[in-house]
DNA sequence: GAGTTTGAAACT
DNA sequence: CAGTTTCAAACTC
């Protein structure tokens, strides 16, 4: 298989045409900064030249303002989470992104970079919000490991860009997670639409591609099923593709009726059960702290520097008085009428089958309030029961499943709608989980989450489609929801699950050399340097050889 | 147990 | 407000 020889460039990429094919594995770079301001490849230094193992062999391949860079002598480069960034070169300190929303530039964003420059070349064309990657080592002080190094996946878990544009057909954002192994998503190389990629996290190394300019160095025999694929279609954007619709926020409709979970947990008002914090920066004075959240004073918790005691009574009340000042309900129990969390939830990526749901800990469904995506924890659900039922929550899955007898009883019999309200009908049915496709973001999550909670079957099927056919408990019996799926993602626990055009398996071809197949040899040198699982996958020899 | 993920709380 | 950062618990392996 050979590399077709009409190669892509990008409209404005000054980057030289690369051969036909990739064939060897060698780079050349301009030491132009004007040429790597537009092409987004390595400036290199015009000043002393360090000594890391990359200005080494710069030094020793320079050759006429140009450096050729060879995978072998690569090798020897320690891979770069930051991008150049931690090689001394181009480094600039991340930018707030609140600056950077506006960055609309043609060009690239510096001839000095910026901190994890993308590896891809297209970003000097967007006007997304360039991603801000961190300086591998960063230290970032978090309850598991303070101090711990993080690892180049984790350092970064906001969103890369703020403000998400609407939808952009063509572009796409390629996420690589890096340093582990695994089936964790991290693993995994995604390519998503800018306004998903917002809500992403754990980016070590991303960037833009523009499928609009670009076409797959594709092995002769590839013929991708999508006849949109190629160079996707500058034309029609008819093409839903896996990212045309944002996943509608799930507005459920209030259960003011009838199903209510009754595991019994319910501690009522003033909780009993000893709480043990662990607060490492808030002096136990912030709502952060368990205890203080509970009014209760720090006994035999593991704090440091702990406020929420007798000893600091004044500083104590005093933070309660403020805590108070700005929300008058802080300390009121969230769970009211024992049906509702007072605020609902937020959840993006739990199903709010975790307890990291408040929602779900306080054993109740998520209602009106909540604003949860692709939730579970509504009446009804087969994935709450069984989430439970995992969890040991032997009590809570019964009393889901009441729940949704009770639910269906009153659906079927008399149960006169309109007595719980107009709304009723739609109750806490996530419409989005009818009529929409699942985002590859969902499928992530539904891939993390499939892990423990759904069957493979369960996962390969219905959580695939993501809750496509979605199954629920009807008086006892599963019944399924037909719903279209747009997309019906591979999946395999090494590459990973994403729609088309990358979606198909091709010649078994992993996914993620489909994706880099979009790469030139520029943007594959770069990506090289960004971390070691992008290392390996630019250096793949299966891509160099197709 | 260490490291990661998560979404509320806090902050700007 | 909205966007971002901080935080400590929940969670994974
Ligand atoms: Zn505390
Ligand atoms: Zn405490
Ligand atoms: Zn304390
Ligand atoms: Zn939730
Ligand atoms: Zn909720
Ligand atoms: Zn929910």
């Amino acid at each position: 298989m050979v590399r077709r020889s009409k190669r892509c460039t990008p409209p404005k990429s000054e980057f030289s045409p690369p051969p036909k094919k990739r064939g060897r594995k060698t780079f050349t770079t301009s030491s132009s900064s004007q040429a790597a301001a537009v092409s987004g490849l390595l400036s290199l230094p015009s000043s002393p030249l360090p000594t890391t193992p990359l200005r080494k062999v710069l030094a020793s391949q320079n050759n006429g303002g140009r450096a050729l860079f060879e995978k072998d002598l690569l090798d020897d480069i320690p891979f770069s989470p930051g991008g150049l960034s931690e090689l001394g070169l181009d480094f600039t300190p991340p930018v707030k992104s609140s600056h950077l929303n506006s960055h609309n530039t043609t060009t690239h964003p510096s001839s000095t970079g910026r901190a994890g420059a993308s590896p891809f070349t297209d970003f000097v064309n967007t006007s997304l919000t360039p991603l801000n990657t961190m300086a591998h080592g960063t230290k970032r002080a978090n309850n598991g490991g303070v101090g711990s190094l993080m690892s180049p996946s984790s350092i970064l878990r906001k969103p890369l860009i703020s403000s998400p544009p609407l939808s952009r057909n063509g572009w796409v954002r390629v996420e690589i997670g890096v340093g582990m192994e695994g089936l964790k998503e991290i693993n995994r190389m995604t390519w998503r639409s800018p306004e998903i990629a917002g809500a992403d996290e754990n980016s070590a190394a991303s960037g833009y591609l523009n499928l609009n300019t670009r076409s797959p160095h594709q092995p002769s025999s590839y013929h991708h099923p999508n006849a949109a694929v190629g160079p996707p279609s500058q034309h029609h954007h008819q093409n839903p593709g896996p990212y045309g619709s944002l996943p509608m926020q799930g507005s459920h409709n209030a259960p003011s009726g009838p199903p209510v979970l009754h595991s019994g947990t319910g501690m009522g008002r003033s909780q009993k059960k000893k709480i043990v914090c662990n607060c490492k920066k808030s002096k136990c004075l912030k709502l952060y702290c368990e205890c203080f959240a509970a009014l209760q004073e720090c006994d035999s918790c593991n704090c440091n520097e702990c406020r929420n005691v007798v000893e600091f009574r004044e500083i104590r009340e005093e933070a309660i008085r403020a805590t108070k000042a700005k929300n008058p309900n802080a300390f009121r129990q969230k769970i009211a009428n024992q049906t509702n969390h007072s605020t609902g939830c937020r959840c993006k990526k739990s199903f709010c089958l975790k307890k990291y749901c408040e929602c779900y800990e306080a054993n109740v469904f998520c209602g009106d309030k909540c604003r949860c995506a692709n939730c579970a924890n509504y009446v009804g659900s087969i994935k709450l029961v069984e989430r439970r039922k995992k969890i040991k929550d032997h009590k809570g899955a019964a009393a889901a499943v009441k729940a949704a007898e009770i639910h269906h009883e009153q659906q079927i019999h008399g149960g006169n709608p309109l007595a719980w309200g107009d709304e009723q009908k739609l109750e806490q049915m996530p419409m989005h989980m009818v009529h929409e496709s699942p985002t590859a973001e969902d499928m992530l999550n539904a891939a993390q989450l499939a892990g423990g909670v759904m069957s493979p079957r369960d996962f390969g099927k219905d959580l695939n489609a993501e809750f496509g056919p979605k199954e629920e408990y009807n008086n006892g019996r599963v019944s399924k929801v037909t719903v279209e799926s747009a997309s019906t993602p591979t999946n395999s626990s090494t590459t990973i699950t994403t729609s088309a055009p990358f979606n198909n398996d091709i010649g078994g071809l992993k996914v993620e050399l489909k994706i880099f197949q979009y790469l030139n040899n520029g943007d594959l040198f770069n990506a090289g340097l960004v971390s070691k699982g992008f290392k390996e996958r630019a250096f793949d020899d299966t891509l160099w050889n197709m």
